[in-house]
DNA sequence: GCAAGGTC
């Protein structure tokens, strides 16, 4: 019922590939002619049709995503043309790039002949916005256009032609919250960017880090959050501290196989607590089969994929970084091989024939069988796929398009990643897999223990996901009430790690999660980090911040800024969100939000001495900079002693606290921290009679008074080479100035020592790998150290006599503590090296030295985690021991980590030298 | 020489 006259339609779409989709629909492909337009991308088709009974000549071309741009004008484009706080307010204007001026060329051309313009850009923000864009430029040339907006869900059928015949009016309220933003963005990103380049750039040596390339010190609302992800994973790590807990394990051997049971109670921080349990197993050993449960339980499919997860993915499996992923899956939606690669979306529409989408893989060598096994309904195999709850409306989770068996010309990654859709597809339209799992409880002396066997009853969907896997454990049979005596019983210990860097697929998790970029861009944010020189990738693609990267965030963290936060793209979303829903004016979002970043762009400015001492952490000055030469170069206090190629110099850093660093740094990271409480420290021409190798100067130090004991003199000629007491001592009690003891941020700890230990040199001892309040030539007196060097070991063991070797311990608690143990495997017998000469199980060697450190608690040090209120109750190992009472211990037990447990003896024999688990007269 | 967002 197409009555009167024709009219000419003109429909713009968001790009070429939906261009061609409504036209095929709307056209059902009869009819349907197609001629080039100016830019050779963007195709223009044409047919006939009728809207709503209006007969219609329908013209269907694209733009390419954005058709205009905003920039500054002219004037200010230049960096040197104005202070950069004035891009707050610069007047910046849009226009059409060079790269888009044939589009828009081709819209002008079809515009002038065209009575309606009908909108099918993306239906979201941005999409409404480039819609406005489309607007500009077609009623620029035709006033009269009659402008009306497309709005559909998926490119289907049924929604085009819904979409068509229901046309409604764009949506400015969207438009404006994407100008705002990107007016937010720009005036941002480039007043920083120029503030912190000009400032930074030239005043450092960075050259190295960045390959001599002209570099800009890029800031932007999204690249900075990133590396504020990186930094703040690698401060975490560097400020971990290990903390060593301890657990039952328990083995049964039996002619069925062995059973490993683990305790129910995980690990016990509180060794003591660990031991009392142990003992109570050890003592009533024999173990009684409480519980027998099997259960069924399944392991889904993923959901059908989209563009984070495809990246994620890729990484994961193949080691692919986002940037490459999305152009190679551009190259094979190009041509026809997967869906649009762009897409939040993981749920498939009801109305999408699944169905035929595998069909088109069952000839496929390899997976091909398996889907013929999926569309045969005997096989049972396929499952309706369940979504994930994403959907961006525009776009269909990414599958495959079209078979293939491989093309001339894919590169290896190229068939990756068709692989990874089409099996991802598959996996998404089968079964779960299906185990079987039996787990089994025990109860020796009230305690409980477990283990599970699996048992994969069907793969299902595993069978074409090679990329998951499910393990299948089989353990021996059990029955409720049998009753066994445990193979072993053993209290083992283990430290807490900390977590890894940042991988790839973290990384676009945490963005995902505190909405920074979107899954077109996330990738490009995560290279910009890479580009800029602020973060590495490894080959186990994780990332670590360089120098460049950290400095940044430390300066503005200094600032006490949030500016490296995820929290304030959170809060331009929020506004954006406002300004689309109408209950807040673009001009008013822009007006406070842009106030708020000027405010803090001025007062960094006021603050930007954080940004250069943070700078000078990891950079060295360049020359004739005007930096404070005695700060960046420093008085010569010996040779490195870690990388024996720089030397040593005093320096103070911004906070004013002193330190001995080498000349190396970034590339050797040697310091020797001083005390926090020195007012002045010069170094003298004196060299140190004792300390090799030399020469090592002396210091002259001048301590605050108030800030150190009574006893002890403001003035002092001290020594960082490893001899002196005195400044040790003072270390201990006051600190130090170190940056890293003071800062632990971005950990749910507070403030902990951050020196990397394998990087920091003892200042007592020189050697790597400890630090000087752990120093085992301080713990134990000369007497230890003079047996040491002879090789005398004066203990026996107290079980077999043998005599014992001087071990040292590597626990949290005792670490670089010295220890003797028999050599025998047979015995257990273990004692403190400083708790021989009291008697305390040795035979013959007089103790001659108390543990130096007794006048000089180490909680005293603010640097310690005696402040950091953990609450397990652990005292530093050397504490603990004092608390045990001299004296007491008999010779003691240990347990699989050589550390001591108590003065029990085995209730089997008596003998103090074993527990009963392992007695030799067991049993006799 | 600056941002982030579309897309080719």
């Amino acid at each position: 019922m197409s009555g009167g006259r024709s009219i000419t339609v003109l429909n713009v779409a968001e790009k070429p590939s939906v261009a061609k989709s409504v036209a095929t629909i709307l056209s059902r492909n009869q009819g349907l002619r197609v001629r080039d337009g100016r830019s050779r991308y963007n195709k223009i088709f044409e047919f006939n049709y009728a809207i709503r009974g209006q007969s219609c000549n329908m013209i269907v071309t694209s733009v390419t995503g954005h058709l205009m741009e905003l920039a500054f004008e002219e004037r200010y484009r230049k960096w040197h043309s104005c202070d950069p706080v004035q891009l707050f307010h610069a007047p910046v204007h849009k226009f059409v790039p060079e790269d888009k001026l044939d589009i828009k060329r081709t819209l002008e051309q079809e515009s002038r002949r065209a009575q309606w313009l009908v909108l099918w850009l993306d239906c979201d923000r941005e999409g409404e916005n480039i819609a406005f864009e489309v607007v500009e430029v077609c009623t620029a040339v035709n006033h009269h256009l009659n402008i009306k907006r497309a709005h559909f869900s998926a490119l289907i059928e049924r929604d085009i032609h819904d979409a068509v015949q229901n046309l409604v009016q764009p949506n400015k309220w969207f438009a404006d919250a994407v100008d705002a933003r990107q007016e937010i963005d720009l005036r941002i990103g480039a007043s920083f960017t120029r503030f912190q380049t000009l400032l930074l750039k030239d005043a450092f040596n960075i050259d190295s880090v960045t390959d001599d390339r002209n570099i800009v010190l890029s800031y932007g609302p999204c690249q900075f959050p990133t590396l504020g992800f990186v930094v703040e994973r690698y401060w975490e790590i560097q400020s971990h501290e290990p903390e060593e807990f301890w657990t039952i394990n328990c083995s049964h051997n039996s002619d069925d196989g062995i059973s490993t049971f683990s305790w129910t109670r995980g690990n016990l921080f509180d060794y003591t607590c660990a031991v009392v349990f142990y003992e109570m197993c050890v003592q009533e050993s024999t173990a009684t089969v409480v519980n027998v449960r099997r259960q069924e339980t399944l392991k889904y499919p993923p959901h059908p994929l989209n563009t984070i997860e495809l990246e994620k993915r890729a990484s994961r499996y193949f080691r692919m970084s986002s940037e490459h992923t999305m152009k190679v899956a551009e190259d094979l939606y190009q041509a026809g091989f997967i869906s649009y690669p762009r897409t939040e979306t993981d749920c498939f529409s009801q109305r999408t024939d699944l169905h035929g989408i595998v069909r088109e893989q069952q000839e496929h060598q390899i997976w091909g069988a398996y889907a013929q096994r999926l569309l045969d309904p005997e096989s049972r195999l396929w499952r309706n796929p369940s979504g994930g709850g994403h959907d961006d409306k525009a776009h269909p989770p990414i599958h495959p398009t079209k078979f293939s068996a491989g093309e001339r010309g894919w590169s290896q990654d190229h068939h990756r990643l068709y692989e990874l859709v089409v099996r991802h597809f598959l996996a998404c339209v089968s079964q779960p897999a299906v185990g079987a799992v039996t787990t089994v409880e025990i109860d020796i002396a009230g305690e409980l223990f477990s283990t599970s066997g699996r048992m994969i009853l069907a793969r299902n969907y595993l069978d074409v996901y090679r990329f998951e896997s499910w393990g299948g454990s089989t353990i021996p049979t059990y029955v409720s009430g049998q009753q066994f005596v445990p193979t072993t019983l053993t209290l083992d210990s283990g430290v807490t790690r900390p977590p890894p860097l940042l991988s790839e697929a973290d990384l676009l998790s945490c963005m995902d999660k505190e909405g920074i970029g979107t899954d077109a861009t996330m990738h490009d944010h995560i290279k910009k980090l890479l580009d800029r020189f602020y973060a590495t990738k490894d080959a186990n693609t994780r990332f670590t911040p360089t120098n460049l990267g950290e400095a940044l965030v430390m300066g503005y963290d200094d600032m006490g800024y949030n500016l490296w936060k995820p929290n304030l793209r959170a809060i331009m979303e929020h506004e954006m969100k406002a300004v689309s829903e109408g209950t807040k004016r673009k001009d008013e979002v822009l007006a406070s939000c842009l106030q708020q970043m000027k405010t803090c762009f001025l007062d960094a400015r006021v603050n930007k001495q954080k940004l250069l001492e943070a700078m000078e952490v990891f950079f060295e000055r360049s020359n004739g900079s005007g930096g404070d030469e005695n700060r960046a170069v420093g008085e010569v206090v010996q040779l490195c002693g870690l990388c024996q190629d720089s030397d040593m110099v005093l320096k103070r850093n911004r906070d004013g606290n002193y330190m001995v660093g080498c000349l190396g740094f970034p590339q050797c990271r040697n310091v020797v921290w001083l005390p926090g409480s020195i007012a002045e420290a010069t170094v003298t021409s004196d060299r140190c009679t004792l300390c090799t190798p030399g020469p090592v100067y002396l210091i002259q130090f001048k301590f605050r008074q108030l800030e150190i004991p009574p006893n002890y003199n403001a003035n002092h000629l001290g020594c960082v080479g490893g001899c002196d007491d005195i400044l040790r001592q003072l270390t201990e009690i006051c600190g130090t100035g170190s940056r890293v003891s003071a800062r632990g941020r971005g950990t749910s700890s507070s403030n902990v020592q951050r020196d990397n230990p394998g990087q920091s040199v003892c200042i007592f001892c020189q050697q790597v790998g400890h630090s000087s309040n752990d120093c085992p030539s301080q713990s134990v007196g000369s007497r230890s150290a003079q047996r040491r060097q002879s090789g005398e070991s004066s203990v026996s063991c107290s079980s077999c006599g043998s005599p014992c070797v001087l071990r040292t311990a590597n626990t949290a608690n005792n670490r670089g503590r010295k220890f003797y143990k028999c050599q025998s495997q047979e015995c257990n017998f273990f004692v403190w090296e400083d708790n021989v000469d009291n008697g305390n199980g040795g035979n013959s060697v007089q103790r001659s030295n108390v543990r130096s450190s007794g006048s000089a608690p180490s909680n005293l040090n603010p640097g310690q985690n005696t402040g950091r209120g953990r609450g397990r109750g652990r005292g530093r190992g050397r504490d603990r021991d004092r608390d045990r009472g001299q004296g007491q211990i008999a010779a003691t037990f240990v347990s699989a980590t050589g550390e001591p447990i108590s003065d029990r003896r085995c209730f089997v024999c008596g003998d103090p030298s074993h527990f009963a688990n392992v007695c030799p007269n067991r049993g006799a």
